[in-house]
DNA sequence: AATACAATGTTGTATATACAACTTATGAAC
DNA sequence: GTTCATAAGTTGTATATACAACATTGTATT
């Protein structure tokens, strides 16, 4: 056999983010939201108003998935959208101050995580990224 | 801020486990299998018979969802478990077949991968791993 | 202007995942 | 030997994800 089973890059790519996934969930406990949601919360702090697609374009998720992820955020009021034709979404009041809320939690997490990975743990990670995308 | 938010470590995990399951996926429409069954089929091939929950410890994944898993690969047969308390569980011989036939398409996938990846790349991922693990 | 097409969002369906609660059987303490 | 605690599996519930099918609207072609 060309390679060992137990290399395989789709499986180890998966049981690493749920590793790291793990770190951050375990900090949003008293937040009724989970990493992912925090994850397009960030993104919408970044990008400000933008057509839904361009969520799904920067985090390479499916239109359906966005959809529904944005869904469960508007329930809980972090998100509006105009309501036109192909709407545009953005963080509302709230959402804007539940990000300010969750950036101390999310360094703390980051400087857990990159005391683990060092330096040269964060380039290796930008370089999987540059030979992936 | 400390960090820039678009560096956060948990969503480009997931967006690069995204990026390479793709690539899996697509080779496996044939089959009525997913990626993440695959490689289940491919620990237990490696590992022989095992109880349930090794699975969970060499993949991190919750006891839940390795229950959940198993149980899919069962109703198509490709894997059998003793019937007493906390049974062990291995390839049936369906199983045996279907590895075999998945291996060259996985391959395939790793060799195109590892284009990408290069040498460093492959090295890159095992040194995150030995950070995060 | 009418029709066809392309792009985007939504919904149906299935799997993946985690956490909490429950079940059950083993093994330990007495 | 009885009771109790622990460990492992299962089920309930909720979110995450993808694909296929559908809906809608803007745009292009004629």
């Amino acid at each position: 056999m060309k390679y060992d089973l137990q290399l395989c890059i789709g499986s180890r790519l998966r049981r690493l983010s749920r590793i790291v996934d793990g770190h951050f969930r375990s900090k949003l406990s008293e937040f009724n939201i989970t990493e992912n949601q925090m994850t397009i919360l960030f993104v919408l702090n970044k990008m400000g108003k933008v057509e839904q697609g361009k969520i799904g374009q920067t985090l390479v998720l499916e239109r359906s998935t966005v959809s529904r992820n944005i869904k469960l955020l508007e329930k809980q009021n972090y998100i509006k959208r105009t309501s036109d034709y192909r709407p545009e979404i953005e963080l509302s009041k709230k959402g804007n101050e539940l990000v300010q809320k969750l950036i101390p939690l999310w360094e703390e997490t980051m400087d857990e995580l990159i005391s683990k990975l060092g330096e040269n743990g964060l380039t290796y990670l930008s370089e999987l990224e540059n030979r992936l995308n």
